[in-house]
DNA sequence: GTAACTGCAAAATATTTGCATCCTT
DNA sequence: AAGGATGCAAATATTTTGCAGTTAC
């Protein structure tokens, strides 16, 4: 963990340093995905909250980690696959947000359906969320 | 429009005010979809930014609008169709986010595409996000 | 007249910025 | 050693809450 981590970090030019080494290891442990205050809690003060702040917005420039749009309104971010450079968010995949533990998913391995737009309009990037309750809360 | 907008009022059992009238004719006049910063540029400042959250809360509860995920993390709101009941929103259609205007539509005549979800997943509610460049922008 | 709504003040929360210090390379 | 990263302090911005006065019904 600690390699794929640190690996991750130089590839994208930027110093290894304790919190962005902690940071990104807390998503890879992460079966969804994180904002904000999760890290904070995770990291239980560790770090200062502006850190945390530049460590997110550093690591969404380089296409480490991309936000989630949520209806919710709270910020949420998840790694991006391999096939995202800096700047070039491919990220077109699916996210689920369960209603019931609030967990949000990326579904890789579900494909995004090409949307009919109307003449005229061009798309760059679809962002489906589907919300409705997880696998785990359904067998409760 | 004085009387579409009194009539959903109305409806929603909410008293007829100034502020929720003027409120809620931006939405009707708007093409796109309106966050709070909006509201307060075109009200200019006749209404008291708390009026505004709580105006925006209240029309979201009752049904008569909807909150829009977008990728930069700005509420934008929107006006709901007519089966969108209180509590029930029916939304499942497509939000279109111009990345050079910034405007924000609601596609309401494309159908949302089926998504397969793993098993176990159910889903209540499908947002599709699409950003790109909108008709109006792409003919400059 | 009464319940609901608004505006003001202020609290709570979230985010950004500047700068001195420390750490990575 | 040098540049970048962090932590602290503080400035801004955003959202929420309480309450008194006002308005719709």
């Amino acid at each position: 963990m600690q390699n794929i981590v640190a690996e991750t970090l130089k590839r994208s030019q930027l110093s290894v340093t304790d919190s962005r080494k902690k940071i990104l290891e807390y998503f890879h442990h992460s079966k969804g995905a994180l904002a904000h205050a999760d890290i904070e809690r995770l990291s239980g003060e560790q770090f200062d909250r502006v850190t945390i702040y530049r460590t997110l917005q550093t690591f969404v420039e380089k296409g480490i980690i991309h936000s989630i749009p949520t209806s919710d309104n709270s910020i949420r971010y998840a790694l991006c696959k391999d096939d995202c450079a800096e700047g070039h968010h491919h990220d077109n995949h699916i996210h689920f947000v369960c209603d019931v533990c609030g967990t949000t998913f990326c579904l890789d391995h579900v494909t995004i359906p090409n949307v009919q737009l109307p003449a005229g309009f061009k798309s760059k990037q679809t962002d489906v969320i589907v919300s409705g309750i997880c696998g785990k809360c359904g067998n409760i």
